[in-house]
DNA sequence: TACTATTAAATTGTACACAATTTAATTATC
DNA sequence: GATAATTAAATTGTGTACAATTTAATAGTA
């Protein structure tokens, strides 16, 4: 006999990480108009905001490391998205910044969250709700 | 100037992402002790309460498909965890079943839940709603 | 100033995750 | 009963994730 606790249905990740993986799925047909996978997406919205940004000070917003950046910037620098440029002040810092094309990436995007929100069934009260907790499940990472 | 609903604050699919690779996190450990990874530990899970479970049925209930399975549970065998076997009956079923040592593994488990809930911040009240929004968002999918 | 420690990216190697296709077996239909 | 359609896994190829290590540059210190 299992122990409740180690069922599937009384387990609280499973959900969190199978919901995870339903919402990109969720936003990848909108993504892909766009030639971009999500996490791709993340950094965009970042450099959207914030116009230069280093890898590292990108990988600490993301939670994401040089190992996972290194290789998914490359590919957006060959697809012509973003520059890389290391400083001339300090030669161990890589700065990521938008091209043009990735800049005006940014007008095909709006429609993006409203489309997304579209495609869910929650309301508002719970996304509210979903996103408290989240955020502080993050407070202590 | 971006627009609001682009900015990486305002997302809640980020919180999402980022939580769930944040709880992935403080279960490594703890799975590194059996020597297995999330996806595989959920795959445990299902087979100490089942015994038994085609390849397709498993990948419904993880929401992961063949391309994903295939390879993690090949591991899972050569690790001495599982076995797989293709169903006389219809020779296109593979049947994925414990070994001993995967039905060792559960008491060794059996800690895990707790020590995982020991590391996080939330209270039983959020979890409960945490899980409630997540399994509605996974209704649709 | 040499020497050490620290830091930021990049690299290496392993393991998902998933779209798209292929293979092999079974079922449905004529 | 032969053929077409469907089904279940496996395969192929691309893109994250992340631990561990390496490389190169800067900062700190005797």
């Amino acid at each position: 006999m299992t122990k409740e606790i180690l069922k599937l249905d009384n387990q609280i990740c499973f959900p969190l990480y199978a919901a995870t993986r339903e919402m990109t799925k969720l936003y990848r047909p909108l993504l892909t108009e766009l030639n971009i996978t999500y996490p791709q997406y993340l950094v965009l919205l970042v450099l959207w905001e914030t116009d230069r940004i280093s890898v590292k000070a990108l990988g600490e917003k993301l939670y994401l490391d040089s190992g996972t950046l290194t290789p998914m910037l490359k590919r957006m620098e060959e697809n012509g998205l973003i520059k890389r440029t290391r400083l001339k002040e300090d030669e161990r810092v890589v700065e990521v910044t938008l091209t043009e094309q990735g800049k005006q990436a940014e007008a095909q995007a709006e429609k993006i969250p409203l489309k997304f929100l579209e495609q869910t069934n929650l309301n508002e009260e719970e996304f509210i709700q979903l996103k408290r907790i989240l955020m502080k499940m993050l407070d202590e990472a």
